[in-house]
DNA sequence: CAGCGCGTTTAGATCGATCTAAAAGAGAAG
DNA sequence: CTTCTCTTTTAGATCGATCTAAACGCGCTG
C-alpha cells in the first residue's frame, strides 16, 4: 500500500503531472473539462498533496513558529487562540513553542523552527530576550512580528495594547474617590510590557499631581500576592488603593485583603488588570482594567499576513484599546483617621 | 544570497554530501575526524538542516498534530503545555489546532495535517466527533492518541484521568457531613468525560443508597451558572448539597449563591471539578476533585512517542488518579425544616 | 496554405536531503 | 605479495512536487 502521488492522479486522468500540480494549485491556466478529470482522479484515489515536496521547490511552506512565554497563564492561551484563529483561516498552520519565559529555550525553538522552513515568527518575546534574538531572525530573512512585548531597541512588526488610556482611567477613578496615597503591585519579570504599565502609571499619577506611595514587586501568582497583603496593608504610611499590574495578582491580593478582615472598596481600593472572567466572581467584585488578548492576538496575526504578502513594506503597529471596567472593589476613600 | 545546502557543507569540508548527510544524522559510521571536519563547515557556514527535503525520502517528519476543542479554556491550555512539554523534549513540532468543539473544524484540520505529513495526532475530540474521524485516521496509517474525551466505540491509545476516586471521595465527604438531597450541575456539552463523571456520580450515590436530587445540565460558563442559581435552589425539594462538572459552572454558582444570600458551606455545600487557581481565591474557598491536566497532556505524550516507536503495539490506557480537596464550601448539613 | 496568436499541455530539470549498493582504504593473516 | 576482513566513504538513483521553456492544437487572417 504505497501513497498517493500526482503522478497517479496524473495518469488516472489522462494527463501529465504538470496539468495535474496546475490543478490543484488552482491554476486558471487549466480548461475546465481537465480540470474536472483531474479532480475526479483525486477525489477517487484520495491524494493527499504533500506539502513537504511543493515546499522544496516553492517558496512558502505555509507554517508559522509562534512563541508564547506561558501557556498555563489563560492570557496568553487566549492570545494564542486569536492568533490561531486568523492563521487557521488564512491556511497556515501554527506550529507552537512554550518558551516558559526562557530566551535559551526560546532560541532552540527557533532553530528547529528554522529547520522546519516556517515563513516566518510571531513572537511574545522571553523576559530577558537580547537584541541579537531579534536581529538574527531578520538577518536569516525569516519575517517576524512581536506582540504584546518588544525587545528594546528592535524594530519590527508589532501587535500590542495601549496601556495609556486603560491605566489613567484607574487612576482617575481612584483619583475621584478621593484616593491620594495609591500603592502599585508590580511583577518581577521585567519585560517591556511590564516597564510600559509602570511607566503609565506613574504618568496617570504625576497627572494629577501625586506621587506613588510605594511600588512593590512580587512574583506573578495568587499565592505570592496573597501572602504580601499583610505587609502592604502594615506600611507605615496604610495605603487607601492599590492597582496591580494584573488580575493574577490582584486576585491574590483580593483574597489576603480578606483574608486580614480589609474589605476591598471599603477599607482599600483594589483595581487589577486583564479583566479576567473571574475578576466578576470574587465579592466585592475586582475592578480591572481590560485588555483584550484574543484581539492583540488576531491584530498579531493580521500583521504577519500582511508582512508575508509585503516583504519590503515599512514596519507597522497595531496597538488595542484598553477600558476601565468599575466593580465594588474600588469605592470612595475612607475617611478614618490618617496614619 | 543563496540557502547553504548539504552540498556547501560537504565541498567545504572536502567530503561528499553523503557523508555530510551521515553526520548530521549522528551516524556511528564517519570518523571522528571527518565529523569534526564537517561540524566545523556547518558551523562555518551556518548550515541549517532543511526537515522538508529529509521528510521526502525518510519516513518520519518529527510532527504532531494536536487538535483542542478551546484554548480558552485554561484547562485545556494546560493540558496543551503538557503535551508540548514532553514532545519539545523529544525533537517533536507540535502543529495546533483548535477545533472549537466543532468536528467539522476538527476534520478540516487533519486534512491539513495530513498535507504536513505529520507522523501522527493527539485528540481530544471535539463534542459529537463521530466514529468516522477516528476510523479514517487508523485507515491513513495516522497513529493517534486519543485525550480527556473517547469517541463512543472507538480504540486507540488514550490518556485520561480517573474520575472514580475523586468523585467517591467527593460523595462520601458529603454523606459524612449528612447530606441525602444531592444534585448534579452538568454542562451542555455530551462528551465522553461529561457523561463519564455523570455515571460516577450516580455510582458513588448509589453506592450509598441514596438518589442524585436532580441533574441539571448548563451551558459550560460562568454566567449561566450565576443566572440559573435563584431556579436550583427554588426547587421543592432544596438540595443541601450540589457537584459540579467542573469549576467553571462551581464558581459561577458559587457566586450566584451569595447573590441570593446562600452562603456556601453552610446553608449548602458546594463541590466542583478540576481544581483551578480560583477555587481557592473565593470566600469560602471551593471544594473541588483535582484533577491534574498538565500530567494528562504529558501522558499523552508519552503514550504518542511510544506509539512511534511500537507502531503495531497493542493500545494501551493512562489514567491519572483524581483526588478530593476539601475546602469551606462544603460542611455539615445544616438542620432547617426539611421541606 | 503559410503564418500568427492564443489558450493549454507537457517533458525535463530541479529543489535538498536520504537510501542503496558498491568502492576505497587500512590492517591482519596466510 | 596476495587475499580477506572491516571500517569508512561515495556515486547515483530517488522521494513528490514545481519551474521553465518549449510544443501542441486550433481558429483566424492575409
Amino acid at each position: 500500500m504505497k501513497r498517493v502521488t500526482l503522478v497517479d492522479v496524473a495518469q488516472h486522468a489522462g494527463v501529465s503531472r504538470a496539468t495535474a500540480s496546475l490543478v490543484v494549485r488552482g491554476s486558471p491556466l487549466v480548461s475546465a473539462s481537465t480540470r474536472k478529470a483531474v479532480e475526479d482522479a483525486i477525489a477517487e484515489l484520495g491524494y493527499v498533496y504533500n506539502l513537504g515536496a511543493a515546499r522544496m521547490r516553492a517558496a512558502r511552506s505555509h507554517t508559522v513558529g509562534v512563541i508564547i512565554p506561558n501557556l498555563t497563564n489563560p492570557f496568553f492561551a487566549v492570545l494564542l487562540a486569536g492568533i490561531e484563529t486568523v492563521l487557521e483561516e488564512a491556511g497556515f498552520a501554527v506550529i507552537l513553542g512554550n518558551s516558559y519565559d526562557s530566551p535559551a529555550k526560546q532560541d532552540l525553538f527557533v532553530g528547529r523552527a528554522r529547520e522546519h522552513g516556517v515563513d516566518g515568527l510571531i513572537v511574545c518575546p522571553a523576559a530577558g530576550t537580547e537584541k541579537r534574538f531579534i536581529e538574527d531572525a531578520l538577518k536569516w530573512g525569516i519575517p517576524l512580528v512581536q506582540t504584546l512585548r518588544t525587545v528594546p531597541d528592535t524594530s519590527t512588526d508589532y501587535s500590542g495594547m495601549d496601556q495609556h488610556d486603560g491605566m489613567h482611567e484607574a487612576v482617575n477613578c481612584l483619583y475621584d474617590f478621593g484616593h491620594r496615597r495609591i500603592g502599585y503591585v508590580a511583577s518581577t519579570l521585567f519585560h517591556s510590557a511590564h516597564k510600559e504599565r509602570l511607566a503609565k502609571f506613574r504618568e496617570a499619577m504625576s497627572a494629577k499631581g501625586i506621587e506613588p506611595l510605594f511600588v512593590r514587586h512580587l512574583e506573578s501568582t495568587h499565592q505570592a500576592a496573597r501572602m504580601a497583603a499583610p505587609e502592604i496593608m502594615g506600611k507605615r504610611t496604610r495605603p487607601t488603593a492599590l492597582i496591580c499590574h494584573n488580575d493574577v495578582l490582584a486576585l491574590g491580593l483580593h483574597r489576603g485583603l480578606c483574608d486580614l478582615g480589609v474589605l476591598p472598596g471599603r477599607d482599600v481600593s483594589l483595581i487589577g488588570f486583564d479583566n479576567v472572567a473571574e475578576a466578576d466572581l470574587v465579592i466585592p467584585g475586582l475592578a480591572s482594567v481590560a485588555t483584550e488578548p484574543f484581539n492583540v492576538g488576531k491584530n498579531a496575526a493580521e500583521l504577519f499576513l500582511r508582512r508575508i504578502s509585503a516583504p519590503e513594506a515599512v514596519h507597522s503597529s497595531r496597538v488595542e484599546p484598553t477600558y476601565f471596567v468599575q466593580r465594588g472593589s474600588c469605592g470612595p476613600v475612607r475617611d478614618f483617621a490618617e496614619a
